[in-house]
DNA sequence: CTGAAAGCGCTTACAG
DNA sequence: CTGAAAGCGCTTACAG
């Protein structure tokens, strides 16, 4: 392979030292600093060369590498995948670059995603944090380094924050089922510790309880781990045991959950919407081919990811991070 | 921020040179080369100080960044999404770290992204080329520099390529629709004019030939820029056109265009599997739940992003490019 | 207006 | 077994 060219090479093309060359190509030649005929002549070389800065270089030097590291739970779960789409076409009009990288949720990986990331210089984080994934990230608070937390995160931590109001957002989706007449309105959402899913929870539990409608029994648990089983256990309980009164609503508090649900009850006959009546988080594109659509509460992905990149980059400009959680709202599909 | 801390500061504090570090660091201490309680020491002391290596330096030094980029189409697409999260996986297993990019299909940003790529040092590429981006790319091939394309490929330009076989994929698609007793089939496929594309259309023409069902008139053209206008006006003339006869299969070629379709003709009340039988490229979540699952053809997109990695790896460390087109098989998902 | 020099953090021949 | 030194490509204060 041939070897990428340097601004020496330029310099030496031109006749000059490196020093001017690099003020040139970094537009530093206005205020009188370089005559105009030596910054044509150096730009033309340097674009006759096919001159391309090298990062590595700039950023050993400047002590940063306009690169941001995006730390999701699972690219290829289309809300993060969208996530990360604005992100990066955001983050890209700041001149930052975006590593993306995932943690399956788990918290092992997270530790180690870090370590990479950080030693790649990224000058800040955008971090969609694991269920125990606080020590590691609370490290990096202490030093001060520039990072928001998306979508998730720790209360006794105080750093900065991009989020949703989680339990609003519930409310909401439960009182829709509840308009809709429900009587026995079933929850389904992850065993997870962490606020986000607590929120969501809590939202549902006030709002059956208002309405008179609370039974302990609706209330399923699923693990991330074994999504499949749990669905499938909670859903045959739920519908197949002759000793429960069936449910006439769910709740699904994420769209994994909610697509292998629906798969599940589909596939044993449950009929959604005319047997019983179904909500859940996130939108997926396979509610806009179902018999009857599923309703859903629609995050706001784009401003979401605009926003933590704002929060971020502004940390890193700054040099200062000023602790903060910004909570956007959701609203239903049907309220478009 | 706290300055993040170097060999230099490893080195004073334990008394000796950064070399000694250095080696020690990188495990070249075997052979006897650095005694063993002094590695002990170093080892310690890094720990201690929590040390993290700075990439940028390193990669400066050694003239590669253990960094490769990824350029795909649009990652909120759930095919790449898919792609890059198991090259990154796998990636990882090397020591790379992956940057992901897209293009959004368009030729110019493929030749802004390439020089950011290549600006961070990137060791390599793996990218999904745009319809009209070989110049830029047959640039890189002309320098050696190593890359592989993806999912799409330039006839006319050697290097390295992982893709399908797109022909037998489409005639595979198109014979089932055959067997389930169509006689008029429709091809909705997009005008992109790279062969990916030409090859699933040239695998419809030819099967629907050979049954003695070809009929010019059921073949649409969508344009990625316009695709929802396109898919109303070419499923309007189809259905809804007294003139026409209508069609009893539909092959749609990639999974967007089935998306947009289906939800079209659900809108429209067409029913698929009864008025109208369809297949498409690769599989969504969106087809577990419709009355009648749409079967579809599955990339086998584990391997390719593998063997993308494979491919990319080798010629990173080999050092030499030898041109290679990789052709995986895509099978029905009725075939599982 | 332009140049010489230092230094970012690392690795690697070369000396000893 | 360990150290001194050079150099990767860049930017930036300092001199002139």
């Amino acid at each position: 392979m041939k070897k990428r060219i340097s601004i020496k090479t330029i310099a030496q093309e031109v006749g000059i030292s490196n020093a001017t060359v690099s003020l040139v190509l970094n537009d530093k030649d206005k205020e009188g600093r370089v005559s105009r005929e030596m910054a044509e002549k150096i730009r033309k070389v340097a674009k006759d060369l096919n001159y391309e800065p090298n990062h590595l270089a700039r950023g050993l030097r400047m002590g940063k590498s306009q690169t941001i590291g995006l730390i999701v739970a699972d690219i290829s779960n289309p809300f993060f995948a969208n996530l990360a789409f604005h992100i990066q076409e955001y983050a890209e009009k700041f001149g930052y670059s975006v590593i993306i990288t995932n943690t399956n949720e788990s918290d092992a990986k997270l530790v180690k995603i870090l370590d990479v990331l950080i030693g790649h210089q990224v000058d800040g984080l955008i971090i969609v944090p694991t269920e125990h994934g606080k020590p590691a990230i609370e490290e990096l608070v202490k030093k001060d380094f520039p990072l928001v937390l998306l979508d998730r995160w720790y209360p006794e931590l105080q750093t900065c924050y991009v989020v949703i109001d989680n339990y609003q957002a519930s409310k909401t989706a439960v009182q829709h089922l509840i308009n809709k007449k429900c009587k026995r309105i079933a929850l389904f959402g992850y065993t997870i510790d962490l606020p986000h899913m607590q929120e969501r929870k809590r939202g549902y539990v006030d709002t059956v309880k208002k309405a008179g409608l609370f039974d302990e029994n609706l209330i399923k648990d699923i693990n991330y781990i074994s999504i499949d089983a749990d669905i499938k256990t909670a859903l045959d309980d739920l519908f197949f045991n002759e000793k429960n009164e069936k449910p006439d609503g769910i709740f699904f508090a994420t769209n994994s959950i909610a697509l292998h649900g629906l798969r599940y009850m589909f596939e044993r006959g449950v009929k959604v919407s005319k047997d019983v009546k179904a909500i859940c988080f996130d939108k997926s594109d396979a509610f806009d081919l179902m018999e009857s659509p599923v309703p859903c509460v629609l995050q706001p992905i784009p401003e979401m990811g605009k926003l933590a990149v704002d929060v971020l980059i502004n940390q890193i400009v700054k040099g200062t991070v000023i602790p903060s959680k910004v909570e956007l709202f959701a609203k239903l599909s049907t309220e478009e």
